[in-house]
Parts: structure tokens; C-alpha cells; sequence
DNA sequence: ACCTATTGATAAAT
DNA sequence: TATTTATCAATAGGT
């Protein structure tokens, strides 16, 4: 009788083989990610491709798209032990400074996290604000990739400092 | 002697059995994640937050960027019932007409997909057209919310045919 | 899809 | 926090 349950560690060849087991821990990794998050309380997103190219997903939050901003911020900022940093540039009432990367994940987030409809006159303020800091810096990298400096302007890396305050 | 390994279905009140709980479970997942990417050729992206918010990560492919864009790509095409249509519009090349909403999902969906240092001329203006009719529908917005109309100007909603609603 | 021998995961204790 | 061990859970291979 062959050995069961042992599990050689590389990909398996026989394709009807890996399609079972495919399956089969398909479901078991789906189940743990659940328990997880119910047992724990954390926050989790699991995206799974098959070979074949079907899609399988799970989020514990709202949405994949939630937790993936979530993952998108944390690692714009840089992360600590203890981070609460999600929000802080998107609390932040400056985005001078910031990447015009940084600015757009911020704008991500927003519009995935809250309808646009809802938003109330501070929050459209701070909305106007990020889409004027992005579009001046996209226009001023345009201006930069596309002409040499236009007039004899002394410091041309002041011509996009657009005070957001 | 008290049970060992059963598991009750529900969330772990006592906070240091939890953590450590998410320690143990948490590896575990990451291993099955793995191993299911290896034996069975599968592409796999997994995010976790812990419940004091720290991150931890897998990705099979290289990155979880790379599986998140094939996931919204595979949205896109419409498989079942819970489709938001978001990337709809990111593959028309005017966004007028477009909500609000619907263009910064676009924005969003870029910044998110693709690094704004890389992006050519061709994106670049792409991308301040959307920057700009964002802010143009976010600036009437407050304008309609916080004035009257200002001037006995004629056919005020002629000027800004945004539907708000 | 179901069954069972085995390996693997993990809860509680240390 | 790491190790141990009793127990439960996942699953490989067969039907």
C-alpha cells in the first residue's frame, strides 16, 4: 500500500492529480482564511488563481478592494510595529510634499471607501484639493518630458508649487 | 483533563489566547497558501491584518499588485452577479458623461495598476483628463451646495451639466 | 463524490 | 516566546 497523506514538496506533474488536490486544498486554505478572521478578528483577502485560470476569492472585510487599499496605504507610509498609519495622510490637511503616487492612492482610497455623493463640503474640500495637488504635478511632469524650460524662467521647480492650504 | 485542539466557531474573547491563537493560525495559512501556489501551480495573493493592525503578507506571483490587477482585470469581463461595472469606463477614452464616481474608480484603478513615474505621454495626458474632469465636477459640487446662484445668469444648469444626482 | 489511513495543524500546558 | 504533546483537522490515494 502506498504511502498516504505525505506530501513531496514540488509541483505535481500528473495533471488529474493536481487538479483534485487542487480543489481539495483550495477549499481547506479558503476555510482556514475564514477561521482566521472569524476566530481572530483579523482582516483578511485571498485571491486564488487555478492553473486553468479560474477565480476564486475571499475577503473578510466588505470588499477585496477594501483590504487591498488598506495593503496600498500601509505600505505608502512605511510600517511600524503598531500602525495606525491608513489614514493619517488621508487625515492630514497637507499633501504638500507627497508623491503624486501617494496622492492618487489617497484619492483610491477615498473613492472606493465613500460615494462621492455623500461626501459633505469638508470632505469636498479636501477631495478638490487632492485632485488640484495631482493634476499639477501630471501637468508638470508632462511639461518636463515633453519641452525644455519655456522661457528663461530662473527656477522652473517652482512652477508647481501649488499651495493647497 | 479539558479538550485540546477542538475549535468553538466563534470569535476568541480572551485577548491573549487570541493573539496567540492568531500567531499559530496565522502561520498556518501562509504555509497552506504556499504550498497550494507550489504543488498545484496556482497564483495566489494573501492579505492579513492582525487585529492590532500589522500586516503580513504572501504573494506567489511577484507581487500583490501583480494578482490584484489580473483580479479586477477578470471583474471586468463579467463573470456573475456581484459585478460592480468600475472598469467599464476605464477602457472608453472620454470620460464625459462619466459620474463622478466612475472617474475617480478610474483614477483609483490606475494609480492602483500602474506607477505614475511610468506612465508615458499617452497615460499622462490621459490621466490629467481625468484629474481635470474630476475637479471640475467636484468644484461644482461645492459651488451648488454652498452659493445660489450667483449672477442672474440665465440657464444656470447649462454651465454645469454634471448630474449631480 | 465518498472513504479511511496517514500526515499535518494546533490548543493547552509548560 | 519556544517546546511538548494530546487531540482534532486536512488530505492523498483509492473506490
Amino acid at each position: 500500500m502506498p504511502q498516504r497523506g505525505k506530501v513531496e514538496l514540488k509541483r505535481i506533474e500528473d495533471k488529474t492529480s493536481r487538479q483534485v488536490r487542487f480543489s481539495k486544498r483550495r477549499s481547506g486554505l479558503f476555510k482556514k482564511a475564514f477561521e482566521l478572521a472569524l476566530l481572530c478578528d483579523a482582516e483578511v483577502a485571498l485571491l486564488v488563481f487555478s492553473p486553468s485560470g479560474r477565480l476564486y476569492e475571499y475577503s473578510s472585510s466588505s470588499s477585496i478592494e477594501e483590504t487591498y487599499n488598506r495593503y496600498k496605504q500601509f505600505s505608502l507610509v512605511g510600517k511600524d510595529a503598531n500602525n495606525r498609519n491608513t489614514n493619517e495622510a488621508a487625515n492630514n490637511n497637507s499633501c504638500e510634499g507627497s508623491s503624486t503616487s501617494d496622492i492618487l492612492s489617497i484619492i483610491a482610497q477615498w473613492c472606493t471607501s465613500r460615494n462621492i455623493d455623500q461626501m459633505d463640503d469638508g470632505e469636498l474640500d479636501r477631495m478638490e484639493d487632492l485632485l488640484q495637488e495631482a493634476l499639477g504635478q501630471v501637468q508638470s511632469r508632462k511639461v518636463s518630458s515633453t519641452e525644455r524650460v519655456e522661457a528663461g524662467n530662473g527656477d522652473q521647480s517652482e512652477t508647481n508649487n501649488i499651495s493647497i492650504n
